[in-house]
DNA sequence: GAGTGGTCTAGACCACAGC
DNA sequence: CTGTGGTCTAGACCACTCG
């Protein structure tokens, strides 16, 4: 009747009860699970069937696994962030994370692409935040970013100036909203004129669009950012394996 | 004396044993490799270690393992090309591999750029390729790519015409050299007058460069080539797990 | 020394491809 | 039916961390 063959590995359907586990927030980022021996136990399967679960978490960067000392549920560090979440670094190979100067924070109604990105219906309430991001001395990033109002109660009533820097980690800290995956979409474009005046350029002058959608461990889109920047003396790095 | 704690598991020793053969050219691109119970035979390991190596080598790519077939080297197919080493896609998220059209081919000697890049002496023999690129319809990148003359011996000789689409392939099949793995640096630059022109854009239009450099599986850098495309209609894409 | 993850082994059985 | 890779188990031992 259905054709599908649905034969699922055990260390497979561990894998789903462990996520379901970090999705919910029973493991909570930074925290150590049980050793492998409770955890086979817990789930009546072997260690073997455990750790291949494990594994894969830990490939997906869902989990940190440190010998001697035990499994850890991943958390936003700034080196994290600077080394899996920002791929823009100078041409001399250096890495370092942008500052950030925020021009605006406020709450509206969702437009199409908002909601259609997101998740929402039309209408919902999000959460819009503009700035400029300093690489080195240099403003060279102008960022808009969406987000849903109804995951972040409280965000904007902060004073602009409290919302920090690295974004994920304070989604994370503050609201238990965790990125655990994102798909980027680069495009060159033309700066225009609110964009070319703070980064100090023409209009027209090239910048590189980077289009991003953050998705949490069980799939739902929590944030949309839209990064437009100076490549001079930058470049993204795409690494392919 | 030394403080390298040098202990290194068997199937990573396994592993590079491996790799050597992929490299030599013992086990070439869609060859079948033995069964895991002869390759433990012959590593002296049991199954499960060759299994272990194996599996890291399919992560890498550089193996396709077939459950019910059997293991087989990995091979450049035009799926692979649209899939694996070429990111850029249409807005509404169709692929499709690009037609191209020859401009010049030659023989030169490397100048230091190039030298750098290649890991060459200057002035050691390059071929320098350029081609026109189609998205659609549309001629839409301008590409410069450059070779170490010494791998691709008579590259230059045949006619311009003759050079496929899909060089990956052609380098594979043709000159034994396997593409593993490629690092790809992006900026967003202006267009030039002998870019924009084909490409029906005026000077200064925003243009994606993608600077690639591609390596074989032991390391040696094959190919530079630098592409600049006009990316209305599509975008470079980039997931970030 | 006790506890954790990491490696290695050996054997049984399952899913899949192909003759 | 046979051979391949894929899963699952159980047990031994190794490397690392920390008290």
């Amino acid at each position: 009747m259905d054709g599908t063959p649905d034969f699922k590995p055990l260390y497979l359907q561990v894998k789903d009860l462990m996520v379901r586990r970090l999705a919910s927030g029973a493991w909570r980022p930074g925290e150590a699970l049980p050793s492998e021996f409770q955890l086979a136990d817990e789930f009546g399967v072997s260690q073997g069937t455990v750790r291949k679960a494990l594994d894969e978490l830990a490939a997906q960067n869902l989990l940190d696994r440190k010998q001697g000392k035990g499994t850890f549920v991943a958390q936003h560090t700034a080196q994290r962030a600077l080394f899996h979440f920002f791929h823009l670094i100078a041409d001399t190979g250096e890495r370092a994370l942008p500052g950030a100067r925020m021009l605006s924070l406020a709450k509206a109604k969702a437009d199409r692409g908002e909601a259609m990105r997101l998740g929402l219906r039309t209408g919902s309430l999000v959460i819009r935040l503009k700035r400029l991001r300093l690489l080195g001395q240099r403003v060279a990033i102008h960022e808009r970013i969406v987000l849903p109002a109804a995951l972040f109660p409280g965000f904007t009533d902060r004073l602009s100036v409290d919302v920090p820097n690295e974004l994920y980690r304070y989604y994370e800290e503050r609201y238990g909203v965790t990125v655990a995956r994102a798909v980027e979409k680069l495009k060159a474009v033309a700066a225009r004129p609110d964009e070319a005046k703070p980064l100090g350029l023409k209009n027209g002058a090239p910048l590189l669009e980077i289009d991003r959608l953050a998705y949490t461990v069980d799939g739902r889109a929590v944030e949309w950012r839209r990064s437009r920047c100076d490549t001079a003396g930058h470049h993204y790095i795409s690494e392919i394996v």
